[in-house]
DNA sequence: TCAAAAGTGTTGACTGTACACCCATGT
DNA sequence: ACATGGGTGTACAGTCAACACTTTTGA
């Protein structure tokens, strides 16, 4: 440091946006707070950075912390930082957001930690700016996924066309027309349909797929262009 | 910091990557390091966060401090934060791109100032990780851009047909074909033809337009679908 | 008069959109 | 047998993509 000795310091925290699907709506993960100020109310998850960590090895690990998830798609949102944010001293954050199907993680997280899914319209008050943080993730997933299929990060392996179309419906606030968005979405060929059905979710049942991940790895949804004529007030809510 | 003062502190950084556009092709703003380490050698403009100053606004005056800039169009980048990437100590730097008219300010630039702009495609080995910084920012413009008019902060306020397309062209990397560009252009409504002629750059002269602001204040770039059938490898690189 | 860049129109292919019914199954 | 959700087909409309020539004017 013998350079920058003169420079201000501060701390750098990670919060983690943890978006989740259950088949039918969008939620996020959120805890009790375990430590002073704010002790025991709503927050993000977070943490500081520590020095030997990156901002996204510190993401992982605060997120592995307290919800014992691990390979977790995630990526780096936004950076909070007025001088007031925080009335205890000065903490800039860096947010995270992370996709996950939340079905396969509900017991343990709720049983082994003080973590709880809410539906991503009708959650508690929350600490600082979290709720901003909160609202900017949301407006990244949209356009992220206009443009990449990270959706598919919230479904579990198995799938099926029906669970699919709820996402862009609960992530976009729209209503799709299951036909057109089915076509759309076979024609993309990242799906590979399964000789098996999900019965869980109707009498008939629906047949699962799976991502043809060679597909996957670095296409564009083009396929997303199906979604009616938005406009930004749609992709900025 | 009653609270905190345990948790380890460190120094923040910002970093502006500020693109320009001359009517020919996309430019990069470098100066040459004003202070130690690295000293005199090429940089993007940077330096640390005071107490009294968000992110945002730290940018900004980074950036009227090296190039007397104000007033113009910037957005968060990313966090780079790897425990080495100085060698001096740990500095962990949020980046931010500007998009600015270069032509406007060529010769105040180099005046008064220790700046210059290079070609994107070919400017001098920088310091630290800053050619990563300026990778991720130029995905970054690409995946907005394709979403949002924004690249119309590259040009002067009066512009013609043909710098649009070459701006397109030069940001892409592609070849457009200038009678389909310019039908989706127009019947987006954004722009409003002048009854003046930009004489400089061919005999014939080609008519100014200016943006409608009203509309293009929240707009997204339907039109931008035009741009031929993308592969995430081209806004990638 | 020639060179250099601006501007303009049409057609076929494709993609998007609107719309309604039958299917398979568990109860 | 009926209620529930899954799946399929078609026709029209709109947008995209490919293509070449004429216009203007300064040198």
């Amino acid at each position: 440091m013998e350079y920058y000795k003169d420079e201000p310091s501060l701390l750098l925290a990670v919060d983690c946006i943890i978006f989740g699907f259950d088949g039918e709506s969008l939620q996020i993960l959120l805890i009790k707070r375990g430590f002073e100020p704010e002790i025991n109310n709503w927050s993000l998850m977070g943490g500081f950075i520590q020095p030997s960590e990156s901002p996204d090895e510190a993401a992982a690990r605060i997120l592995n912390n307290l919800t014992g998830l691990a390979n977790v798609y995630m990526e780096q949102s936004a950076v909070f930082g007025k001088p007031n944010r925080e009335k205890h001293g000065r903490v800039v954050s860096i947010t995270y957001f992370a996709l996950i199907d939340s079905k396969k993680y509900q017991q343990i997280l709720s049983d082994k930690y003080q973590a709880n899914w809410f539906p991503i319209t009708d959650y508690p008050k929350l600490i600082f700016d979290h709720v901003e943080m909160i609202n900017t993730a949301k407006r990244q997933l949209r356009s992220k996924a206009a443009l990449y299929p990270i959706l598919f990060e919230l479904l579990p392996e198995k799938f099926t066309l029906p669970q699919i179309s709820s996402l862009y419906e609960a992530v976009y606030d729209i209503v799709i027309d299951k036909r057109n968005f089915n076509r759309k979405l076979l024609s993309s060929n990242l799906l590979i349909k399964l000789n098996e059905k999900d019965k869980e979710n109707s009498k008939k049942g629906a047949f699962y797929y799976i991502l043809n991940k060679e597909i996957y790895k670095d296409q564009i949804m083009s396929f997303l262009r199906y979604l009616p004529s938005w406009s930004a007030q749609d992709l900025d809510k």
